[in-house]
DNA sequence: GATGGATTTGGAAACGTTTCCAATTCCTCT
DNA sequence: AGAGGAATTGGAAACGTTTCCAAATCCATC
């Protein structure tokens, strides 16, 4: 059929000369069939004959054809992206989250799109209603504050799915939503049972607060770890403080020069982790002779410290891949049956920073 | 005029119903202009009346207006979207980059969406095709490997604005794209001239290979350095190694015990400067008395260890800014200029790891 | 007050899809 | 062979914008 191949060279010629890409409609002419024919026949060839979904197939290939998903997502009112708010990308701990999530959906056909809010609520809100405007569908999102209102109004009226990381909404807020969620108070149970265990009494706990969820679990496990174990708790082993590298230097020294030093600590987070290796070796107590050390998350720096630090781990891969899941399901479903959510286990691996506390 | 407010409740109250948005139409409708010159006064109001403007603004605010950018890009065949493509977005090397880019970009109102490769070649091209469908403005790119011919084509027939992130095109191909460069062979000479300073002659270079940019200008910056100070270069101390965590101990090992075991190691990356250093500790070697150590990357561990490693540091941050700043200022520009090259500089921070070797 | 140009306006045509609807074709069964 | 139903098809209407074009309005000048 000689029309069709000068059809398609003329076709060809003129995209070479304007610039610009074949659209469905050449397809279709190509092919000799209308333009609702051709899209049947490119998408899945619901009630399309055989003959046309060839024709079509091979006039696409030819013209190198790729569909425009912009023009799709206007008509079927579904973008095939998806967003992902946290507050600093930067973070290892919502880089290989972003990383996890963003295979999962890769998989699904959907694009990420990144957005840090650097914990200013203002920049969150506005980001939500950026998303609403590309008609995103859907949004994984980890709110800087657990506590602010406005951010989760404005989630609640994205109008678009939504997934939560690792934080709690405020309860009475309409239907919460799904979310993926690790178990940080489970974790700090083990880790602090396990310090009761080898004998130590005296523990500091060191944390960046207890503003967000994973704080407030941790400090929980760890008074409940106590409870259990039939121990009071000294409260001022809970040492709420900001985590900025040279303060968690700082009070990390005062804890330990303190008259009843403590003779284990569970240090939350890189920085603090640092700050807590450094000031025991400002001290010269040697780990784990005079201090045992359990990180919270574990980090290259534990990992590669001399002696290697004990730490709780739990995989940013799961959470990042959960939370895809949970809101493609949501997308796919009918988003009728109630929020779903996902409890990740955290797990105590033991190293070599921890041993039973010497008589002094 | 309460026939306004009436349509205006007729409207929301239609909204609300069917959960569908406002569009420009309604807008329009209830400031009782047409179509287009609700379009118009919307954005930045070229040939409208003050008058238009105003009464839209206001409709348009009362409605919840907000409008559809989706359909707009379909119009404008510009989508207000940038997609970045790295190895690994779980890298902190990359999340960097990433972070400052995307800040940049939203501030010139685009969104990143974010693409990991693996180091697939194929998953390389299959994305650069899925922006291409997604009709993104522009990619930041750091191939995975500088020599895939195949994708630097794809990136050449991709139609959009590209900007590549540290690394080389080869060097015949059409047209080189605008780059950010980081001066690794500034910042390897820098190094080597500092340990050939302080009196060391055998200097290991252990690095995970030359097949990219960085590794090849770090070696190439090594070997000039020598070449500077008339010092001829004992070639077995270049080291081309596999990155993982376990082989680069074994390596790491191997060197250090060799007979005439070098005094000084530059180490580069993450991976195996932690090999390096547990080699050290395992041989005994202490630093920088035996062993003097510069990292080539600043990260926690390097800053944390004690003593603390000297090492090269680059901005990860200008990278991403400037790699947004060059794809923007390509998006805006007629795109004739000259492909524009940033080279960034690499500072060498002096720690305690380095000291003149002992005559041993 | 008519003339002319500049400004503002409304209507409609894109942008590239999908999907609805009616019309056509194809079977199968009487 | 004709009827009836299922499958396929073409044409057109959306989706929500922006932008073009021609018509209408304005304002100053003659």
């Amino acid at each position: 059929m000689p029309f069709r191949f000068n059809y398609i060279a003329t076709i060809l010629e003129e995209n070479v000369s304007r610039l610009t890409r074949a659209t469905i409609r050449d397809v279709a002419h190509a092919a000799g069939v209308s333009v609702g024919s051709a899209s049947r026949a490119l998408n899945g060839g619901r009630n399309v004959s055989a003959r046309v979904i060839e024709e079509v197939a091979q006039a696409a290939k030819q013209l190198g054809y790729q569909p425009d998903f912009l023009a799709r997502s206007l008509r079927t009112r579904s973008s095939g992206m998806v967003g992902c708010l946290v507050s600093d990308i930067a973070n290892p701990l919502y880089a290989e989250i972003v990383q996890a999530a963003e295979g999962r959906l890769r998989e699904a056909g959907c694009l990420l799109v990144v957005a840090s809010t650097g914990n200013d609520p203002k920049r969150e809100q506005d980001a939500v209603a950026e998303f609403r405007g590309r008609r995103l569908d859907g949004v994984l999102v980890a709110p800087g504050s657990d506590t602010n209102e406005k951010s989760w109004r404005a989630l609640a009226e994205a109008g678009t799915a939504v997934v939560i990381l690792d934080r709690d909404p405020p309860s009475s807020d309409d239907g919460p939503f799904p979310s993926v969620l690790v178990d940080h108070r489970g974790g700090a149970v083990a880790a602090t049972r396990y310090l009761l265990g080898l004998g130590h009494r005296r523990i500091a706990l060191l944390t960046p607060g207890a503003r967000m969820r994973p704080g407030r679990e941790r400090i929980a496990g760890f008074r409940q770890a106590f409870a259990d174990a039939g121990r009071s708790l000294d409260g001022a082993l809970v040492c709420p403080q900001e985590s900025s590298m040279d303060f968690a230097y700082s009070a990390a020294l005062a804890v330990l020069e303190a008259p009843a030093r403590p003779t284990a600590v569970i240090a939350l987070g890189t920085r603090i982790l640092a700050g807590t290796l450094r000031a025991a070796r400002t001290l010269g107590l040697s780990i784990p002779e005079d201090l045992s050390v359990v990180s919270v998350g574990d980090t290259d720096i534990a990992a590669v410290h001399t002696p290697a630090i004990t730490a709780l781990r739990w995989s940013l891969e799961d959470v990042g891949r959960a939370a895809a899941e949970l809101l493609l399901q949501r997308l796919k479903g009918d988003g009728t049956t109630a929020p779903p959510r996902a409890l990740l286990p955290v797990d105590l691996v033991l190293r070599e920073s921890c041993a039973p506390p010497t008589r002094t």
